[in-house]
DNA sequence: ACATTGATTACCT
DNA sequence: GGTAATCAATGTC
């Protein structure tokens, strides 16, 4: 969830990926610790927020101890509270795209968000940053303290009187796991480990590519 | 199905 | 220090 001046945000986390360290050959930490994957390496409960194919940001959670590289990022939620400023923030980020700097660009993707429903507004790695108005400069930011701005809530704790689909992880079919998106080239062993898991039956799960 | 987008990294000089 | 290839997607065609 996101609390501060514009708005309150909630989102039910409905599919996740998990990355290793320098072993794991899918993750950012490959490398090694780098500027940009220095968070990777910090301690766990941190963000480690990075952009993808020049556009897109994604956040993770970090895992590991300090030092030790792991990260779960976070590809889709289901809004919970305060759709209009995710809706606010995926217009930011609309806009921001070149493709949608013309006024015809702008308005075809102001239309095409106006028509997503609440459900899907961040039914992706980048949307979930993009709904929540979160970019790099969020790395290394602590998820955890109760006065975050940026936190991690325990699905009963907060919400669970709040919305009717808040907690309800156990509401549905379950959890299934499958290979991560976009790994392959990790090389075989690296990217066929299940580790993506969602809830089955969530309309917010991302991945045409993987399994429901 | 395809164009877009730019930081990051690795590999050169 | 410069350059080219790569990339944990998305929106539009």
């Amino acid at each position: 969830m996101r609390e501060d001046d514009t708005g309150l945000r909630v989102g039910r986390i409905v599919e996740v990926e998990a990355y290793g360290g320098p072993e794991d050959l899918a993750s950012h930490a490959r490398f090694g610790a780098t500027p940009r994957t220095a968070a990777m390496f910090g301690p766990a409960g941190h963000a480690y927020v990075y952009r993808v194919y020049g556009m897109h940001d994604c956040l993770n959670v970090v895992t590991g101890a300090t030092g030790v590289a792991s990260a779960v990022l976070i590809r889709a939620v289901v809004p919970v509270a305060g759709v209009e400023a995710m809706r606010r923030s995926r217009l930011v980020a609309a806009q921001r795209r070149r493709a949608a700097r013309t006024t015809d660009g702008l308005r075809r993707a102001a239309s095409s968000l106006a028509r997503t429903a609440d459900a899907r507004l961040a039914s992706g790695p980048g949307l979930v940053a993009a709904a929540f108005g979160i970019d790099r400069t969020w790395t290394g930011r602590d998820l955890c303290p109760s006065t975050a701005t940026l936190r991690l809530v325990a699905p009963d704790a907060d919400h669970a009187d709040a919305h009717p689909d808040a907690g309800a992880v156990r509401r549905n079919g379950g959890v299934l796991a499958g290979p991560r998106i976009g790994v392959a080239y990790a090389g075989t062993t690296w990217a066929a480990l299940p580790w993506r898991l969602w809830l089955v039956g969530e309309v917010a799960v991302s991945g045409v590519r993987g399994p429901r």
